[in-house]
DNA sequence: CCGAATCCAGACCGATACTG
DNA sequence: CAGTATCGGTCTGGATTCGG
């Protein structure tokens, strides 16, 4: 299969939508950090560095749009919210470890070449 | 292996960094284009259905400071540039398919529940 | 504790016009 | 053919403030 499917949608196949998704600064951050089991928001937010309240809220909910997360609130006082993956969500570990892998096997080499047409 | 590193740099990982490279539009399409081979400008122009010549240059220009793509020119007239991947652009092929693969299988699944939480 | 709502600076990116 | 330069709208996302 080719990596891309040449057609006049190409801009919109499932490849294009699959990255609007998840290129993102925090989508794969979250779905690796919740890969360790259910977390509440204030874990998230400790775990997840560098993440504001307005962008863990906002990725949340899309990843829970999206079917890859699952939100149960607890009727408590005080409130408890707890993020778990779905099977969705966990089934797209496979493919993100792969990436990750790549990554920490090469980027070393993609930054020496960063940096090599930088001083250039 | 984690999928995330668990450390004060974890904005800054090489999966962060990696992200931030693949998560643009047209790198990803890019590279799928390029896995056929050595091609022109105006080729990639074509193929790759959307992107403005501006975008073009530009992620071409980043993919080459990253090492994954070389870029040809021929002191011909008229000018004949090729852009072709390198091996480490090629590495990077296998793991994207996985991800590919994943979005065409499972990505109607995901649009299902866009499309009702969008009802709701 | 878990968010929602607002404001706003800056990045992104398409359109257009121009060049060797 | 293969770009570069500039303008301007849109979107992102951080900071802050407020609510249940």
């Amino acid at each position: 299969m080719a990596l891309i499917e040449y057609d006049p949608y190409v801009h919109d196949c499932p490849s294009r939508r699959l990255l609007d998704r998840i290129g993102d600064r925090w989508t794969v951050l979250l779905i690796g950090t919740l890969e360790d089991g259910p977390m509440r928001f204030s874990q998230l937010s400790r775990r997840v560095d560098g993440i504001s309240q307005k962008m863990l809220t906002q990725t949340l909910r899309s990843l829970e749009a999206d079917g890859l997360v699952v939100r149960t609130a607890y009727p408590e006082i005080p409130p408890r919210v707890e993020y778990e993956l779905t099977d969705l969500g966990r089934s797209l570990l496979a493919p993100l470890q792969a990436l990750v892998t790549w990554a920490s096997e090469h980027m070393a080499e993609v930054q020496d070449s960063r940096d090599r047409s930088q001083a250039a």
